[in-house]
RNA sequence: UCCUCAGUAGCUCAAUGGCAGAGCAAUCGGCUGUUAACCGAUGGGUUGUAGGUUCGAGUCCUACCUGGGGAGCCA
Protein backbone atom coordinates (compact mmCIF):
# COMPACT_ATOMS: atom_id res chain seq x y z
CA UNK A 1 0.00 0.00 0.00
CA UNK A 2 1.28 3.70 -0.73
CA UNK A 3 -0.24 6.57 0.11
CA UNK A 4 -0.88 7.18 -3.68
CA UNK A 5 -3.32 4.75 -3.80
CA UNK A 6 -4.91 5.53 -0.22
CA UNK A 7 -8.13 5.96 -2.17
CA UNK A 8 -8.94 2.17 -2.42
CA UNK A 9 -8.77 1.56 1.17
CA UNK A 10 -11.04 4.05 2.78
CA UNK A 11 -12.48 2.30 5.86
CA UNK A 12 -9.90 -0.32 5.69
CA UNK A 13 -6.86 -0.67 8.26
CA UNK A 14 -3.33 -0.31 6.71
CA UNK A 15 0.06 -0.21 7.26
CA UNK A 16 1.83 2.53 6.18
CA UNK A 17 6.24 2.91 6.25
CA UNK A 18 7.26 6.75 5.68
CA UNK A 19 8.98 9.40 7.34
CA UNK A 20 7.93 12.11 9.15
CA UNK A 21 7.38 15.33 7.35
CA UNK A 22 6.21 17.69 9.61
CA UNK A 23 3.29 17.63 12.52
CA UNK A 24 0.97 19.83 14.86
CA UNK A 25 0.06 19.07 18.11
CA UNK A 26 -3.06 20.03 20.18
CA UNK A 27 -2.39 18.66 23.53
CA UNK A 28 -4.40 15.28 23.41
CA UNK A 29 -4.34 15.40 19.57
CA UNK A 30 -1.37 15.07 17.31
CA UNK A 31 -1.65 15.28 13.85
CA UNK A 32 1.39 14.14 11.87
CA UNK A 33 2.31 14.75 8.13
CA UNK A 34 3.84 11.48 6.83
CA UNK A 35 5.15 10.90 3.35
CA UNK A 36 6.33 7.69 1.78
CA UNK A 37 7.42 8.78 -1.34
CA UNK A 38 3.96 8.82 -3.23
CA UNK A 39 2.32 11.30 -1.47
CA UNK A 40 2.34 12.84 2.29
CA UNK A 41 -1.05 11.91 4.58
CA UNK A 42 -2.14 13.27 7.95
CA UNK A 43 -2.40 11.04 10.23
CA UNK A 44 -4.54 12.09 13.70
CA UNK A 45 -3.47 10.36 17.33
CA UNK A 46 -5.87 10.51 19.93
CA UNK A 47 -4.73 10.53 23.51
CA UNK A 48 -6.90 7.55 24.99
CA UNK A 49 -5.86 5.42 22.06
CA UNK A 50 -2.35 5.34 23.17
CA UNK A 51 -0.39 4.62 26.38
CA UNK A 52 1.41 7.55 27.92
CA UNK A 53 4.94 7.05 26.57
CA UNK A 54 4.11 6.21 23.41
CA UNK A 55 1.59 9.43 23.07
CA UNK A 56 4.34 11.25 24.20
CA UNK A 57 7.04 9.80 22.01
CA UNK A 58 5.02 11.22 19.32
CA UNK A 59 4.96 14.43 20.01
CA UNK A 60 8.98 14.89 20.31
CA UNK A 61 9.56 12.84 17.09
CA UNK A 62 11.70 14.49 15.23
CA UNK A 63 11.38 15.60 11.40
CA UNK A 64 12.10 13.11 8.96
CA UNK A 65 12.31 10.12 11.48
CA UNK A 66 11.59 6.67 10.20
CA UNK A 67 8.11 5.68 11.14
CA UNK A 68 5.63 3.07 10.73
CA UNK A 69 2.14 3.34 11.34
CA UNK A 70 -1.40 1.42 11.34
CA UNK A 71 -4.52 2.66 11.45
CA UNK A 72 -7.82 3.59 9.70
CA UNK A 73 -8.14 5.36 6.32
CA UNK A 74 -10.93 8.03 6.69
CA UNK A 75 -12.33 10.18 4.16
CA UNK A 76 -11.69 13.50 5.54
CA UNK A 77 -12.81 17.40 4.04
CA UNK A 78 -10.46 19.03 6.42
CA UNK A 79 -6.82 17.18 5.40
CA UNK A 80 -5.15 18.35 2.06
CA UNK A 81 -5.29 14.97 0.30
CA UNK A 82 -9.38 14.37 1.14
CA UNK A 83 -8.11 11.56 3.39
CA UNK A 84 -6.37 10.50 7.13
CA UNK A 85 -5.13 7.74 9.04
CA UNK A 86 -6.88 7.19 12.26
CA UNK A 87 -3.72 6.00 13.75
CA UNK A 88 -3.79 2.62 15.96
CA UNK A 89 -0.40 1.89 16.06
CA UNK A 90 2.81 4.27 16.41
CA UNK A 91 5.94 3.05 15.73
CA UNK A 92 9.50 4.59 15.83
CA UNK A 93 11.70 2.63 13.16
CA UNK A 94 14.73 5.22 13.54
CA UNK A 95 15.39 8.89 15.21
CA UNK A 96 16.13 11.37 12.64
CA UNK A 97 19.09 13.34 13.61
CA UNK A 98 18.02 17.26 14.07
CA UNK A 99 17.12 18.08 10.45
CA UNK A 100 18.40 21.12 8.76
CA UNK A 101 15.57 21.83 6.43
CA UNK A 102 12.98 23.24 8.14
CA UNK A 103 8.85 24.37 7.20
CA UNK A 104 10.47 27.80 7.25
CA UNK A 105 12.01 29.57 4.36
CA UNK A 106 15.91 28.72 3.83
CA UNK A 107 18.30 30.29 1.09
CA UNK A 108 19.12 29.13 -2.20
CA UNK A 109 22.62 28.30 -1.90
CA UNK A 110 22.04 26.27 1.73
CA UNK A 111 18.86 24.19 -0.39
CA UNK A 112 21.51 23.51 -3.26
CA UNK A 113 24.03 21.92 -0.32
CA UNK A 114 21.47 19.99 0.71
CA UNK A 115 19.78 19.19 -2.49
CA UNK A 116 20.29 15.37 -1.55
CA UNK A 117 17.43 16.19 1.49
CA UNK A 118 15.76 19.09 -0.59
CA UNK A 119 14.50 16.68 -2.95
CA UNK A 120 12.19 15.70 -0.29
CA UNK A 121 10.51 18.85 -0.22
CA UNK A 122 6.64 18.71 -1.86
CA UNK A 123 7.64 21.06 -4.45
CA UNK A 124 11.05 19.16 -5.29
CA UNK A 125 8.98 16.05 -5.13
CA UNK A 126 6.54 17.60 -7.87
CA UNK A 127 8.80 18.64 -10.19
CA UNK A 128 10.48 15.43 -10.27
CA UNK A 129 7.61 13.44 -10.65
CA UNK A 130 6.30 15.97 -13.73
CA UNK A 131 10.49 15.59 -15.21
CA UNK A 132 9.67 11.87 -14.69
CA UNK A 133 6.81 12.16 -16.87
CA UNK A 134 8.02 14.31 -18.63
CA UNK A 135 10.78 11.87 -20.24
CA UNK A 136 8.29 9.28 -19.92
CA UNK A 137 6.12 11.43 -23.05
CA UNK A 138 9.38 11.31 -24.96
CA UNK A 139 10.09 7.81 -25.15
CA UNK A 140 6.25 7.33 -25.55
CA UNK A 141 5.87 9.43 -28.48
CA UNK A 142 8.92 8.34 -30.18
CA UNK A 143 8.34 4.27 -29.43
CA UNK A 144 4.64 4.49 -30.95
CA UNK A 145 5.95 6.56 -34.14
CA UNK A 146 8.07 4.23 -35.65
CA UNK A 147 11.40 5.32 -34.17
CA UNK A 148 14.76 3.50 -33.03
CA UNK A 149 16.20 4.18 -29.54
CA UNK A 150 20.23 4.62 -30.82
CA UNK A 151 22.16 5.91 -28.14
CA UNK A 152 25.14 8.13 -29.06
CA UNK A 153 28.67 8.45 -27.20
CA UNK A 154 29.54 10.25 -24.41
CA UNK A 155 33.11 9.90 -25.26
CA UNK A 156 33.90 11.78 -28.17
CA UNK A 157 37.33 12.95 -30.35
CA UNK A 158 36.35 16.03 -31.43
CA UNK A 159 33.97 19.12 -31.27
CA UNK A 160 30.21 18.32 -33.17
CA UNK A 161 30.02 22.43 -33.23
CA UNK A 162 33.73 23.34 -32.67
CA UNK A 163 32.75 26.63 -31.00
CA UNK A 164 31.53 26.07 -27.57
CA UNK A 165 33.60 25.24 -24.94
CA UNK A 166 33.93 21.19 -24.05
CA UNK A 167 34.77 19.30 -21.23
CA UNK A 168 38.56 17.41 -21.75
CA UNK A 169 39.09 14.38 -20.42
CA UNK A 170 41.70 12.00 -20.96
CA UNK A 171 41.45 8.99 -23.03
CA UNK A 172 44.25 6.36 -22.62
CA UNK A 173 47.29 8.28 -24.93
CA UNK A 174 44.96 11.11 -26.24
CA UNK A 175 42.27 13.96 -25.77
CA UNK A 176 38.67 13.21 -25.44
CA UNK A 177 35.66 15.58 -24.62
CA UNK A 178 32.41 14.79 -23.35
CA UNK A 179 29.68 15.06 -25.75
CA UNK A 180 27.54 18.34 -26.32
CA UNK A 181 25.43 17.00 -28.99
CA UNK A 182 24.37 13.34 -30.33
CA UNK A 183 23.85 14.50 -33.27
CA UNK A 184 26.20 14.02 -35.85
CA UNK A 185 26.23 9.82 -34.76
CA UNK A 186 22.21 10.61 -35.41
CA UNK A 187 22.65 11.80 -38.63
CA UNK A 188 24.32 7.97 -39.13
CA UNK A 189 21.32 5.88 -37.66
CA UNK A 190 18.75 8.04 -39.80
CA UNK A 191 20.56 6.26 -42.27
CA UNK A 192 20.33 3.33 -40.69
CA UNK A 193 17.27 3.09 -39.22
CA UNK A 194 15.13 6.19 -41.06
CA UNK A 195 14.06 7.26 -37.99
CA UNK A 196 16.02 7.46 -35.20
CA UNK A 197 16.62 9.41 -31.72
CA UNK A 198 18.67 9.15 -28.60
CA UNK A 199 18.50 10.64 -24.99
CA UNK A 200 21.33 11.17 -22.84
CA UNK A 201 22.97 13.87 -20.78
CA UNK A 202 25.06 16.62 -22.62
CA UNK A 203 27.83 18.45 -21.52
CA UNK A 204 29.00 22.65 -22.50
CA UNK A 205 31.74 23.84 -20.11
CA UNK A 206 30.61 27.07 -20.71
CA UNK A 207 31.03 29.62 -17.54
CA UNK A 208 27.24 31.29 -17.71
CA UNK A 209 25.68 32.05 -15.04
CA UNK A 210 21.79 32.51 -15.58
CA UNK A 211 18.82 30.61 -15.24
CA UNK A 212 18.36 28.85 -18.33
CA UNK A 213 21.97 27.21 -18.04
CA UNK A 214 23.50 23.75 -16.58
CA UNK A 215 26.90 21.94 -17.55
CA UNK A 216 25.07 18.72 -17.32
CA UNK A 217 21.93 18.59 -18.92
CA UNK A 218 19.67 16.03 -21.00
CA UNK A 219 18.57 16.31 -24.33
CA UNK A 220 16.50 14.35 -26.77
CA UNK A 221 17.31 14.50 -30.59
CA UNK A 222 15.39 12.86 -33.44
CA UNK A 223 16.95 12.33 -36.58
CA UNK A 224 14.56 11.54 -39.45
CA UNK A 225 15.32 10.56 -43.51
CA UNK A 226 13.79 12.17 -45.98
CA UNK A 227 12.05 14.83 -43.68
CA UNK A 228 12.89 18.39 -45.03
CA UNK A 229 12.48 21.57 -42.92
CA UNK A 230 8.94 22.03 -42.50
CA UNK A 231 8.59 18.14 -41.81
CA UNK A 232 10.94 18.42 -39.04
CA UNK A 233 8.58 21.70 -37.92
CA UNK A 234 5.70 19.42 -38.43
CA UNK A 235 7.39 16.98 -36.00
CA UNK A 236 8.61 19.11 -33.32
CA UNK A 237 5.18 20.77 -33.13
CA UNK A 238 3.57 17.59 -32.71
CA UNK A 239 5.30 15.89 -29.97
CA UNK A 240 5.70 19.31 -28.09
CA UNK A 241 1.62 19.00 -28.50
CA UNK A 242 1.69 15.38 -27.32
CA UNK A 243 4.36 16.33 -24.10
CA UNK A 244 2.08 18.85 -22.71
CA UNK A 245 -0.99 16.95 -22.93
CA UNK A 246 0.89 13.90 -21.26
CA UNK A 247 2.02 16.08 -18.10
CA UNK A 248 -1.68 17.43 -18.22
CA UNK A 249 -3.19 14.12 -18.05
CA UNK A 250 -0.63 12.78 -15.41
CA UNK A 251 0.14 15.22 -13.20
CA UNK A 252 -2.69 17.65 -12.11
CA UNK A 253 -1.52 17.20 -8.40
CA UNK A 254 2.05 18.48 -8.85
CA UNK A 255 1.14 21.03 -11.19
CA UNK A 256 -0.88 21.96 -8.47
CA UNK A 257 1.18 22.16 -5.61
CA UNK A 258 3.78 24.22 -8.05
CA UNK A 259 0.39 26.99 -8.19
CA UNK A 260 1.19 26.28 -12.32
CA UNK A 261 -1.24 28.34 -14.71
CA UNK A 262 -2.78 25.36 -16.13
CA UNK A 263 -4.92 27.31 -18.54
CA UNK A 264 -1.25 28.27 -20.42
CA UNK A 265 -0.50 24.96 -20.60
CA UNK A 266 -4.16 23.85 -22.11
CA UNK A 267 -3.67 26.72 -24.93
CA UNK A 268 -0.61 24.28 -26.18
CA UNK A 269 -2.39 23.06 -29.26
CA UNK A 270 -1.53 23.26 -32.80
CA UNK A 271 -1.03 25.05 -34.84
CA UNK A 272 1.88 26.72 -33.83
CA UNK A 273 2.93 30.21 -35.48
CA UNK A 274 5.71 29.80 -37.54
CA UNK A 275 7.98 32.95 -38.43
CA UNK A 276 10.88 33.34 -40.48
CA UNK A 277 13.93 35.61 -39.10
CA UNK A 278 13.22 38.37 -40.63
CA UNK A 279 9.71 38.74 -39.02
CA UNK A 280 11.33 38.21 -35.35
CA UNK A 281 13.17 41.15 -36.51
CA UNK A 282 10.38 43.24 -37.77
CA UNK A 283 8.35 42.21 -34.45
CA UNK A 284 11.23 43.30 -32.46
CA UNK A 285 11.10 46.56 -34.48
CA UNK A 286 7.94 47.06 -33.83
CA UNK A 287 7.58 45.74 -30.12
CA UNK A 288 11.26 45.67 -28.34
CA UNK A 289 13.38 48.58 -26.97
CA UNK A 290 16.29 50.42 -28.22
CA UNK A 291 18.28 48.09 -27.03
CA UNK A 292 16.77 45.26 -28.58
CA UNK A 293 17.14 45.88 -31.81
CA UNK A 294 19.10 43.04 -33.20
CA UNK A 295 21.59 44.15 -36.81
CA UNK A 296 20.64 41.13 -39.45
CA UNK A 297 23.33 38.08 -39.11
CA UNK A 298 23.23 38.06 -35.39
CA UNK A 299 21.51 35.39 -33.07
CA UNK A 300 19.00 36.49 -30.27
CA UNK A 301 19.39 37.08 -26.94
CA UNK A 302 17.03 35.91 -23.86
CA UNK A 303 15.30 39.17 -23.78
CA UNK A 304 14.35 39.22 -27.54
CA UNK A 305 13.50 35.86 -27.54
CA UNK A 306 11.32 37.18 -24.31
CA UNK A 307 9.67 40.18 -26.62
CA UNK A 308 9.44 37.54 -29.55
CA UNK A 309 7.38 34.54 -27.36
CA UNK A 310 5.10 37.32 -25.80
CA UNK A 311 3.50 38.31 -28.81
CA UNK A 312 2.18 34.64 -28.85
CA UNK A 313 -0.11 32.12 -26.62
CA UNK A 314 2.13 28.91 -27.34
CA UNK A 315 5.33 28.15 -29.05
CA UNK A 316 6.90 30.27 -31.89
CA UNK A 317 8.69 28.58 -34.56
CA UNK A 318 11.84 30.67 -36.15
CA UNK A 319 13.47 29.27 -39.44
CA UNK A 320 16.13 30.49 -41.42
CA UNK A 321 18.85 32.22 -39.53
CA UNK A 322 21.43 34.44 -41.44
CA UNK A 323 23.41 31.22 -42.40
CA UNK A 324 26.79 33.03 -41.03
CA UNK A 325 25.58 32.62 -37.20
CA UNK A 326 24.33 28.59 -37.33
CA UNK A 327 26.87 25.64 -37.28
CA UNK A 328 28.40 24.35 -40.57
CA UNK A 329 25.96 21.36 -41.14
CA UNK A 330 23.07 23.25 -41.65
CA UNK A 331 21.70 23.48 -44.99
CA UNK A 332 21.83 26.50 -46.64
CA UNK A 333 17.94 27.74 -48.17
CA UNK A 334 18.36 27.06 -51.86
CA UNK A 335 16.16 30.07 -52.50
CA UNK A 336 18.51 32.73 -50.71
CA UNK A 337 21.82 30.87 -49.68
CA UNK A 338 22.53 33.34 -47.34
CA UNK A 339 19.86 31.99 -45.07
CA UNK A 340 19.89 28.30 -43.11
CA UNK A 341 17.08 25.83 -43.11
CA UNK A 342 17.66 26.03 -39.70
CA UNK A 343 14.48 26.10 -36.69
CA UNK A 344 14.33 27.18 -33.01
CA UNK A 345 11.39 26.27 -30.87
CA UNK A 346 11.00 29.71 -28.45
CA UNK A 347 8.50 28.75 -25.14
CA UNK A 348 6.03 31.17 -24.00
CA UNK A 349 6.25 33.04 -20.96
CA UNK A 350 10.01 34.07 -21.20
CA UNK A 351 11.31 30.27 -21.14
CA UNK A 352 13.40 30.77 -24.30
CA UNK A 353 14.75 28.55 -26.87
CA UNK A 354 13.72 24.99 -25.96
CA UNK A 355 14.11 23.52 -30.02
CA UNK A 356 16.75 23.97 -32.18
CA UNK A 357 17.44 22.34 -35.10
CA UNK A 358 17.18 21.90 -38.98
CA UNK A 359 17.80 20.48 -42.19
CA UNK A 360 20.98 19.15 -42.55
CA UNK A 361 23.50 19.46 -45.70
CA UNK A 362 23.36 16.79 -47.56
CA UNK A 363 25.90 17.28 -50.57
CA UNK A 364 29.31 15.98 -49.88
CA UNK A 365 31.05 18.86 -51.48
CA UNK A 366 29.29 21.88 -49.81
CA UNK A 367 29.65 19.97 -46.90
CA UNK A 368 33.40 19.48 -47.49
CA UNK A 369 33.50 22.86 -48.30
CA UNK A 370 31.81 24.54 -44.97
CA UNK A 371 34.23 22.09 -42.57
CA UNK A 372 37.25 24.17 -44.25
CA UNK A 373 35.19 27.68 -43.74
CA UNK A 374 34.89 26.80 -40.30
CA UNK A 375 38.10 26.06 -40.26
CA UNK A 376 37.36 22.37 -38.14
CA UNK A 377 40.17 19.61 -38.76
CA UNK A 378 38.64 17.52 -42.11
CA UNK A 379 40.16 14.34 -40.62
CA UNK A 380 38.34 14.60 -37.71
CA UNK A 381 34.90 14.54 -40.08
CA UNK A 382 36.25 11.71 -42.35
CA UNK A 383 33.03 8.97 -41.04
CA UNK A 384 30.59 12.10 -40.62
CA UNK A 385 31.22 13.40 -44.58
CA UNK A 386 30.74 9.13 -45.24
CA UNK A 387 27.01 9.23 -45.38
CA UNK A 388 26.96 11.78 -48.08
CA UNK A 389 29.88 9.33 -49.93
CA UNK A 390 27.32 6.57 -49.72
CA UNK A 391 23.58 7.16 -50.53
CA UNK A 392 23.03 10.84 -49.59
CA UNK A 393 19.58 12.07 -48.48
CA UNK A 394 17.58 14.37 -47.28
CA UNK A 395 17.35 14.59 -43.47
CA UNK A 396 16.42 16.56 -40.37
CA UNK A 397 15.96 16.71 -36.65
CA UNK A 398 16.24 18.76 -33.78
CA UNK A 399 16.86 18.67 -30.42
CA UNK A 400 14.92 19.39 -27.30
CA UNK A 401 16.40 20.43 -23.77
CA UNK A 402 14.36 18.47 -21.06
CA UNK A 403 15.26 20.93 -18.56
CA UNK A 404 14.42 23.86 -20.02
CA UNK A 405 10.78 21.84 -20.77
CA UNK A 406 10.30 20.95 -17.34
CA UNK A 407 11.03 24.57 -16.28
CA UNK A 408 8.39 26.03 -18.50
CA UNK A 409 5.86 23.28 -18.29
CA UNK A 410 5.82 23.64 -14.02
CA UNK A 411 6.69 27.21 -14.22
CA UNK A 412 9.79 27.34 -12.45
CA UNK A 413 12.20 30.43 -12.46
CA UNK A 414 15.64 28.67 -12.63
CA UNK A 415 16.91 25.09 -14.37
CA UNK A 416 18.46 24.33 -11.32
CA UNK A 417 15.31 22.69 -9.32
CA UNK A 418 14.65 21.04 -12.58
CA UNK A 419 17.30 18.37 -12.63
CA UNK A 420 17.92 16.12 -9.52
CA UNK A 421 21.65 17.06 -8.78
CA UNK A 422 22.55 19.79 -10.53
CA UNK A 423 25.62 20.80 -12.55
CA UNK A 424 26.54 24.61 -12.45
CA UNK A 425 29.66 26.60 -12.78
CA UNK A 426 31.10 26.16 -8.91
CA UNK A 427 28.52 23.69 -8.09
CA UNK A 428 29.87 19.88 -8.39
CA UNK A 429 28.00 18.84 -5.14
CA UNK A 430 26.16 17.03 -3.72
C1' U B 1 35.00 36.38 -18.63
C1' C B 2 32.38 41.10 -17.45
C1' C B 3 28.72 44.03 -14.47
C1' U B 4 26.11 44.13 -9.79
C1' C B 5 24.56 42.80 -4.77
C1' A B 6 25.57 40.11 -0.46
C1' G B 7 28.33 37.14 3.57
C1' U B 8 26.21 38.31 11.55
C1' A B 9 23.18 32.09 16.01
C1' G B 10 21.56 25.54 12.76
C1' C B 11 18.08 28.65 9.09
C1' U B 12 15.95 33.65 7.43
C1' C B 13 17.30 38.42 8.67
C1' A B 14 18.04 43.25 12.08
C1' A B 15 21.74 46.36 14.52
C1' U B 16 23.11 55.76 12.82
C1' G B 17 31.32 54.21 13.84
C1' G B 18 29.52 53.37 20.60
C1' C B 19 26.02 47.10 25.41
C1' A B 20 25.37 41.69 18.94
C1' G B 21 19.29 41.27 18.57
C1' A B 22 14.42 39.02 16.59
C1' G B 23 11.48 35.12 14.23
C1' C B 24 11.91 29.98 13.07
C1' A B 25 14.58 25.41 14.50
C1' A B 26 16.42 22.91 19.30
C1' U B 27 15.22 21.93 24.75
C1' C B 28 11.24 22.26 28.71
C1' G B 29 6.01 23.29 29.80
C1' G B 30 0.60 24.27 28.09
C1' C B 31 -3.52 23.36 24.63
C1' U B 32 -9.19 17.77 21.84
C1' G B 33 -9.20 19.42 14.61
C1' U B 34 -4.19 21.49 13.62
C1' U B 35 -3.04 23.27 8.13
C1' A B 36 4.47 27.06 7.60
C1' A B 37 -0.66 25.54 14.10
C1' C B 38 -0.60 28.53 18.47
C1' C B 39 0.92 30.37 23.78
C1' G B 40 4.93 30.68 27.77
C1' A B 41 10.06 29.76 29.26
C1' U B 42 15.43 28.21 28.41
C1' G B 43 20.05 27.53 25.94
C1' G B 44 22.61 29.18 21.55
C1' G B 45 27.91 34.15 18.52
C1' U B 46 35.96 33.63 16.42
C1' U B 47 30.00 38.97 12.61
C1' G B 48 33.58 34.79 5.37
C1' U B 49 39.46 35.29 5.51
C1' A B 50 43.86 38.52 5.92
C1' G B 51 45.52 43.31 6.67
C1' G B 52 44.55 48.67 7.54
C1' U B 53 42.06 53.53 9.49
C1' U B 54 40.07 54.86 14.49
C1' C B 55 39.93 56.20 21.57
C1' G B 56 36.47 52.49 19.65
C1' A B 57 34.83 48.51 13.53
C1' G B 58 29.46 43.82 12.24
C1' U B 59 29.49 48.93 10.24
C1' C B 60 34.79 52.70 6.94
C1' C B 61 39.28 51.31 3.42
C1' U B 62 42.37 47.41 0.54
C1' A B 63 43.02 42.45 -1.15
C1' C B 64 41.24 37.63 -1.39
C1' C B 65 37.43 33.62 -0.83
C1' U B 66 32.32 32.06 -1.32
C1' G B 67 27.40 32.73 -2.91
C1' G B 68 22.99 35.37 -5.25
C1' G B 69 21.18 38.30 -9.52
C1' G B 70 22.22 39.84 -14.59
C1' A B 71 25.08 39.85 -19.54
C1' G B 72 27.53 37.17 -23.59
C1' C B 73 26.94 31.91 -25.60
C1' C B 74 23.57 28.19 -25.99
C1' A B 75 19.17 23.60 -25.19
Amino acid sequence: MTIREIGNYVDQEVCLLGWLYNKRSSGKLHFLQVRDGTETIQCVMFKGDFSEEVFKQADTVPQESTIQIIGTVKRDERSPLGYEIAVKHFELLNEAQEYPITPKEHGTAFLMDHRHLWLRSSRQHAIMQIRSQIIQAVRNYFDQNGFTLVDAPIFTPNACEGTTNLFETEYFEEKAYLTQSGQLYMEAAAAAFGKAYCFGPTFRAEKSKTRRHLTEFWMVEPEVAFNNLDDNIDLAEDFVVYIVQHVLQTCRRQLDVLERDISKLENIQKPFPRITYDEALQILKEKGTPEQQVPWGEDFGGDEETVISQQFDRPVFIHRYPAQCKAFYMKADPENPKVALNVDMIAPEGYGEVIGGGQREDNLDILTHKIQEHQLPMEAFDWYLDLRRYGTFVHSGFGLGIERTVAWICGLHHVRETIPFPRLMGRLRP
